[in-house]
DNA sequence: ATAATTGCAAAAGCTTTGCATGGCC
DNA sequence: GGCCATGCAAAGCTTTTGCAATTAT
């Protein structure tokens, strides 16, 4: 994803353009494994050392609140994000702390269809993921 | 859940019966709710004011460690626990912390079906757990 | 111009740790 | 009796907060 599409999120959003916005965003678009903050912050600071703790943390708040990220609980305690592309799934890596994504457009439909005959009662659903554990063979 | 089923789980896992334990596992069963660390010991300490908040993390460690209850993922940053009991999905509330338990049998045989035909590459699944959000209505 | 964002440092959770004390088997 | 679990308090980490300085529109 180019510096200017990355800059077009944030101008649909409304949110002012700046250099750590661009950044953070794109951190967590090229690691493209779910990173924590410290993840971020690592990535970032080898272009660019001067970037305060509180402004990742903060800008990520507002990237989530815009829909841009998500977080990603994990069963250990750090915050993960994920930026928001179309609904996917995660594959947890029991023996590391790996989350892939995984997408099944086929699967989505099953789902959607299970649930239209299949109500849950009063409520109403907004989305459904699945978390997919299991090992990654022969690596 | 009786007290004796409870000391049962833990003999079954080899471990030691103390009071805390048995508090502490009674209130995650009793408060049906999935308690965070801090559900539990405002809990316990209705009728118990003595159980240190170390000690609370510490037997939380070793249940989970044993397969007693397992952590569940939220967006939100604190941990929070279930029994195991079966395998089972949960419904996040978009509106408020609750977290609802959420069985079906059918699902899950429709899930074992499709993940049988359709493999994922290079991975075993281990399971599959739902994380459906949305709204609770009329409430 | 001005309203929002950043940087910095301090503080605020939640959770873990170390060690002496006490309790279970 | 021996070993494991508990209590307590301190420390560790991640994340949040407040405020002055800076920057984007």
């Amino acid at each position: 994803m180019s510096i200017s599409e990355i800059k077009n999120i944030l101008i649909e959003k409304g949110l002012k353009i700046t250099p750590q916005r661009i950044s953070i965003l794109e951190a967590v678009v090229n690691l493209n494994n779910h990173p924590s903050a410290e993840n971020i912050i690592d990535y970032i600071k080898r272009n660019n050392p001067n970037i305060a703790i509180g402004t990742v943390y903060k800008v990520l708040e507002t990237l989530v609140e815009n829909n841009i990220l998500v977080r990603v609980k994990t069963d250990k305690d750090v915050m993960r994000y994920d930026p928001v592309l179309e609904n996917h799934h995660h594959i947890y890596c029991l023996e590391s702390d790996n989350i892939m994504d995984y997408n099944d457009k086929s699967l989505d439909k099953l789902l959607k269809d299970y649930f239209k005959k299949k109500r849950i009662k009063d409520f109403q659903i907004h989305d459904i993921k699945l978390q997919i554990t299991g090992k990654f063979l022969n690596n």
